[in-house]
Parts: structure tokens; sequence; C-alpha cells
DNA sequence: GTAGTTGCAAAGCCTTTGCAAGGAG
DNA sequence: CTCCTTGCAAAGGCTTTGCAACTAC
């Protein structure tokens, strides 16, 4: 149930003028490769990815500026951080990851969600968000092992 | 239920013996205070508490040995990289963090982490590790805001 | 004694900052 | 036309590497 590109884009569009900001190249461009990539990036990566349609330091302030107009979410895979499109673009969910491949399969389950969200609040906490991610080693890289 | 100064001190020294390596000087110190800060700590901020006892670059290479020697954890709080003793000498548990002060607690709860197991075998992994902090604003910081 | 560790110098990244030029609204 | 955004140059941090001196065992 993916959105459609110019669905997106649109959408991209508006949240950046919710948000008092204007709607430049640099901006859609990173969104749009964050959109058709389909995973979490790191900003070298976004970096490598644009080429020489921007320049690097363009991109630091670019994501930046996208995070708090809530375009994208910052997320932390293997003490990495990357970033991918937020809730709003996409439905809520986590990664489990292979440690030896690195391959990433998203994970959607509200159960968890909202046990994660009582524990927060029997810590005397009002909860805003959580990060969560889950590693093992998959089937595929078991069977290489042997 | 704290473990003793002493008693600390022989399980690294025994720890390292079994991993095939030395009982130094920077070894010990930065495992000491790890053990008497209590916290999660980063790389800088350890350099920074270890004074001049130890060049910066002899820290770095301590630390990964020690993180190889599973004398400690690396863990992710508020996307930044920090340390802690292992399992192997603290109960396993996460953090829940106030995003306001940063102020974190400690959390222990056995049925998540068999959940979060569980939910890594059905996304078809063998489970090894999982990294989970939860945020929110601590009942201080929200009182203050008014 | 010798293999493993540490300290120092230097290099190599990655990220940020200041300012002038350019573009969106 | 004005303010926001971008590009460039340069600085600032953090982390790693190579090698010689040192020390744990």
């Amino acid at each position: 149930m993916k959105m459609q590109n110019v669905q997106f884009e649109e959408s991209v569009k508006n949240q950046l003028k919710i948000s008092g900001l204007s709607v430049t190249t640099p901006r859609m461009n990173i969104a749009k490769i964050l959109f058709l990539e389909n995973k979490p990036m790191s900003i070298r990566e976004i970096i490598r990815k644009t080429g020489k349609t921007a320049h690097f330091v363009t991109i630091y302030r670019t994501i930046d500026t996208l995070v708090k107009a809530k375009v994208l979410n910052q997320i932390n895979i293997g003490f990495k951080n990357k970033y991918e499109l937020s809730d709003m673009f996409r439905p809520h969910h986590h990664h489990a990851i292979c440690e030896v491949c690195g391959q990433s399969t998203e994970i959607q389950n509200k159960k968890i969600e909202a046990t994660l969200n009582s524990i927060t609040e029997d810590a005397g906490l009002k909860p805003t968000r959580h990060q969560f991610e889950l590693y093992g080693i998959c089937s595929k890289c078991i069977n290489e092992k042997q």
C-alpha cells in the first residue's frame, strides 16, 4: 500500500509549507531519494546518491531541516545514524537486522508499541518516542556458515 | 545488589585473561570508571574522566578491546554511542530517558525481553541482541514548562 | 626475552560555520 | 524586492594509523 509518486511529492511540499519553509530542489530531491530507495540511509549514502546535484554542506543542512519539518526521522541502526521518511509518509515500523549480511526487514507490531508506551509511563515519563532495533542472524547466513 | 569493588576488579581481570588479553592499567582504569560512574558514557566523557592518566588514542583502543572482550557493551542513547559495563557485571537492562533533562532511568522487564526475541524469530532471524531505549518527558520537566 | 600494549605524531575523515551569491515567494 | 537557501572555503572535531618505546607475563 505504497503511496504514489505524485501524491508523495505533493504531501512533502505541503508539509514544507505548513512548516513555513520554501519548496526547493535539494529538499525535494532528498525526500524523493528516500522515497525511491525505501530504506534507511546515512548522510554519506545520501550524499553519494545525490552526486553533484547538491553540495554536501547543503545536504547536511537539508537533512537537518527535513527532520525538523518532520518529513524525515532519524534512527539508529548498527550504531550508525540513518534517516528515513517519517510516519507521516510511511506506516510506523521498526527493523530486524541480520548481523552478518546487514539485511533489514520491517516490523510492525501494535502490541509492542502499546507495551513500550506503558513501560515508559511506569518509569514516570510521558512517552514521546522510542527507538528499537532487533538483531539476529538470518537463515541464509546461518546456512552459509556451515 | 551491586557488586563489591574488589570482586568487580577480580572479575574484570578474569574476563581479560579468558579472552587472552593482558591486565593493564588503562584497561582496569576504564572499567573502574564505568563501575563507579554507574551510567552510560561516551568515549569523550571517558577521556575527560581519565584526565592525563592515559593517552586518548589508548582509550579509543582500550574501549574497543573491552567491547570485544565483552567487558563493555556499546549502546545508543539520544543518537550518541555510549558504553557501559556488560550484562556480565550488571543485570541486563534498558533505559528510559527524559528528552528535556537527559536523566535516564534503568528498566528491567523480562516479559519485554522474551517478546522481543519472539518477534525477532518471527522475522526469520536467530536473535543475538536488541537495542531499545524509551524516550519521554519526566514529571519534573513537565511541571517546569508551565 | 618477547609478544602484546601504549604514546606520540600525523593523517584522514566527517561535520560545522561564516559569508557572499543565488533563488523562491 | 526581500528573505530564505545554497555554494564555497576554511576551520574544527573526532577517530584512525604507523611506528618506536615500553611493560605484562
